[in-house]
DNA sequence: CGATGTGTTGACCGGGTTCAAACAATGTGG
DNA sequence: CCACATTGTTTGAACCCGGTCAACACATCG
């Protein structure tokens, strides 16, 4: 596939004519960040704490939704955030001529919704996986309740803030991994999210089809089943008996070297 | 590549066990939204009211930045957000084992820096492509005069949420389609974006090499070179004399239909 | 039981990467 | 001014990863 990890390293990224003339803000840059132990429990109150802030202020309405539920609608008029509560969910991007493309996956702690606000309607399908629990807030009545209440205002600024990055991760993902790697890359994402969700991250059931799975990472549902068992042939991963869902994962940490490794033939940057 | 538009036509996504139950808004989605003149003027000139009002709110602080030029760095201390006023800026990601990834680009009126309010340091690097200048806004300061003035929140949530679409836009892109019609379709975007500044479309330098462009849509500067030539081999672009970055395009919606003409080989969703 | 949806595996082949060579544009120093 | 290096672009040829197609296994369900 397309290795331009490769092509990078045989013809890296100009960074300027002249060279870089340094950031405002010059800090030491620490990309290397990955949330520890520590860090995961933090997010994990944080997001409580996020969660009870919003039921006592606004009240929302809870709606339980099941597998294949759409929270919102691709098209249709915005109106409410939504916070997820429990569950988790995929959102799909749906072009005019017909591609689908799931561009991302939300869980406890969540929103809904944030792009909505700009057009006046939702951009995206939010489509629920299993069963759950949204909480609908009207962007209205959120935006006075802001103006009430001084501590909300940041906790949405990070909320919209944290939405950033994921698509640009699996951007990156899809355009510098090859197809083992993806794969590998999103088992070690998929259950990170767990762990911020304080489920077990060592053994749990991938709610998700092979194809649903490709067509996050760009790839075909063979390309995924393949990846996996490669995976689980180096016991990376290990299948649970009765079906082939329920995965192990005896060590997070060595996916992230697997994918490495994937990059390591060519380890010279220069 | 990667044809999971017609790995979706085969095996299209499950949308859930039991069907779909109806969205909470449930208004007709029109999914088919592409921005026409008159809304490109229209938006045109609300960036315009936007940086006035910026302006005269904050006396934002003024950096003329060139070419290869930091606006932040990955990692770097979050403290501002930065609106460009002119020139443009690419988006760079950067892994712990030395990606990078050229994520998006930003024009005049985008706001740079919004993934750092979470984290509190920023998660990728803003890099101008061409002399420009871009308007620091400490972000403690922006709060407070958000406090005084009503009307600024509503247009920073609706900067915020503009900032989520187009990286889900190019992860579709990535994930679906073939390398020519990829880069068909980042002329298509480019072009836009140009419009959108008020500058011409039907002809303009491209300040991006071929890496760049490759980097960005996930394939080799060799193969963004073949599918240019392929291009003006089919007159849906023209290169000036001088150089290969001077590009004409005489009908974008040709472009378009390039794009969509793809993935007609197949035709039949089901 | 058959039907349907999902997952696995194999064989083939094609689009895109890789490697290589050559050219154009630009700058640099003598 | 030319010789030379550097960077970016184009094009060709060979290779290979991953898409395509097919067959089969297995589960659930009416």
């Amino acid at each position: 596939m397309l290795n331009t990890a490769t092509a990078a390293a045989t013809a890296p990224l100009p960074v300027g004519s002249r060279g870089a003339r340094g950031p405002v803000d010059a800090t030491l840059p620490d990309r290397t960040r990955r949330a520890s132990r520590a860090e995961v429990s933090d997010e994990c109150r944080q997001v409580g704490d996020t969660l009870r802030l919003l039921n006592d202020l606004l009240a929302p309405q809870r709606r339980v939704v099941h597998a294949g539920d759409l929270v919102h609608q691709g098209g249709g008029r915005f109106g409410c955030l939504y916070i997820v509560n429990s569950g988790f969910f995929k959102i799909v991007n749906q072009s005019a001529d017909g591609r689908e493309q799931v561009v991302g996956f939300k869980f406890r702690g969540d929103w809904l919704g944030f792009d909505g606000i700009a057009r006046g309607s939702y951009a995206c399908d939010a489509i629920a996986m299993d069963t759950g629990e949204v909480w609908a807030i009207p962007y209205a009545e959120l935006m006075a309740a802001c103006a009430r209440e001084a501590t909300l205002l940041p906790v949405l600024h990070a909320a919209m803030s944290r939405e950033i990055a994921p698509a640009r991760d699996s951007l990156m993902s899809v355009c510098t991994l090859p197809a083992d790697a993806r794969v590998a890359d999103f088992l070690r994402y998929w259950a990170e999210s767990l762990a911020q969700c304080g489920l077990r991250t060592d053994h749990f059931t991938l709610r998700l089809t092979r194809a649903e799975i490709g067509n996050y990472l760009g790839m075909t549902l063979e390309t995924v089943s393949r990846a996996l068992s490669k995976l689980a042939r180096d016991n990376l991963i290990a299948f649970h008996e009765k079906g082939r869902r329920d995965v192990s994962i005896p060590d997070v940490r060595a996916l992230s070297t697997f994918v490495e490794r994937c990059l390591a033939p060519v380890p010279t940057l220069q």
